[in-house]
DNA sequence: GTCTATACATAGATAGAC
DNA sequence: GTCTATCTATGTATAGAC
């Protein structure tokens, strides 16, 4: 698998997460026009995302998301309840799309080495198609009220786990060496998190998603593999 | 050389920083007994790392600051001009303890081997004795005004080039693999990141320093030895 | 559905008393 | 040197016009 199959094979566009979004939120948002709904929480959303790229969430103001995404101030709050919510609301969607994926695809492997091999390609293609909302979790996940924070801590060890698994599975059927688990996931999941916090590294220098990827899987096969 | 030896070796005391930050900003700073104002500004520093461990800098209001600092709102402007210039001041005095203690280290070595070791030891070691500092210049990096944001990168960029200059050197002398270099410096980076991005995991998993230091040699060395 | 105008809160910064 | 009081700017949120 690479890159443009994956992109492919699943489908992340924008409307169907606004779709989804306006399902999980119908009591909050006030237009009641579905079409003008997914339309402008994409506007919303993008325009979040692209800010925050520059600046932290909270020290993006109202004014500038009305600027950035053509809404004025007062239409703006007839999507979110308040500032707070409308971060809630970004980072609860794109953790549902981001764990469903990537339970899926390793599904698909059946011997230890191809579902690492899977975690591994489908977790940065999965960054690398939604770069800007991996890049803002991974940042604002201090800034949030206490609930939301704990969420965000359950889905980054839920992901984990996964590896460890993979890891611990490989190791009793005696193909990967018995090396310390906890820490083989770990510098695996540091090196699946540079790629979309150092984005703008990886472009200056050329190296493509699918260079990255076989990298990673190349580094974490030398520590395992018998 | 393990953790605790490096401690001793490396002196990084607040009074020391304070110190130095006092040297270089006399002109910003009002009040005139050095005393004073080196107890002042590691009561200032001190409260704005601890701060901004939960929320970003410019979440934290110069009340927070007063608060926790002990200084009133009045007395903190006789310690920097303004918000932003306290921001920089913690910065530069951070990198370039920083960038002296990494460079002093590493030519403590001489075949490419004992030099990787080294580098990725001290950087560990560096991070660990400055942990709230390293957070919060990876934390606040994209926040800052641009001639800030550009120093802060160089910085990081000269770190990388660091570990580039000794796999290549390694490469020459047969001693490395032949393999990509520029992937390789990015992962190592990507994990000694890691270390005190994700704190908190290591503490609650018992993942000691020099244990974590270990493996990070441990997988470098995989990837690279012949 | 969306906009403009505005109320209300909180922030950074300063002046002058102590 | 430090504090209190206060000015001014900027931010969130809402009400009511269109």
């Amino acid at each position: 698998m690479i890159y443009s199959e994956f992109k492919k094979m699943v489908n992340i566009s924008k409307e169907e997460i606004s779709g989804q979004i306006l399902e999980r939120n119908r009591d909050s948002i006030k237009v009641k026009k579905e079409e003008k709904v997914i339309e402008n929480l994409i506007k919303i959303i993008d325009a979040t995302l692209d800010i925050c790229s520059k600046k932290s969430f909270q020290a993006m103001s109202i004014r500038d998301l009305s600027a950035a995404s053509g809404l004025s101030r007062g239409a703006l709050y007839s999507y979110f309840i308040n500032k707070e919510e409308l971060l809630i609301l970004i980072l609860s969607q794109g953790r549902e799309i981001a764990n469903r994926v990537l339970t899926q695809q390793i599904a698909r492997g059946s011997s230890p080495l191809e579902k690492l091999r899977l975690a591994i390609k489908s977790h940065i293609y999965l960054s690398e198609a939604m770069q800007t909302w991996f890049y803002f979790t991974y940042i604002e996940a201090r800034s949030l009220p206490r609930d939301e924070q704990k969420r965000t801590i359950e889905s980054e060890l839920y992901t984990e786990k996964i590896f460890i698994d993979i890891i611990n599975e490989g190791i009793a059927k005696k193909i990967f060496r018995n090396e310390n688990v906890i820490l083989a996931a770990s510098v695996l999941k540091a090196m699946l998190q540079d790629w979309y916090m150092k984005r703008w590294k990886y472009k200056n220098r050329k190296v493509s998603v699918d260079d990255y990827a076989d990298f990673v899987i190349h580094v974490m096969e030398s520590i395992l593999l018998i």
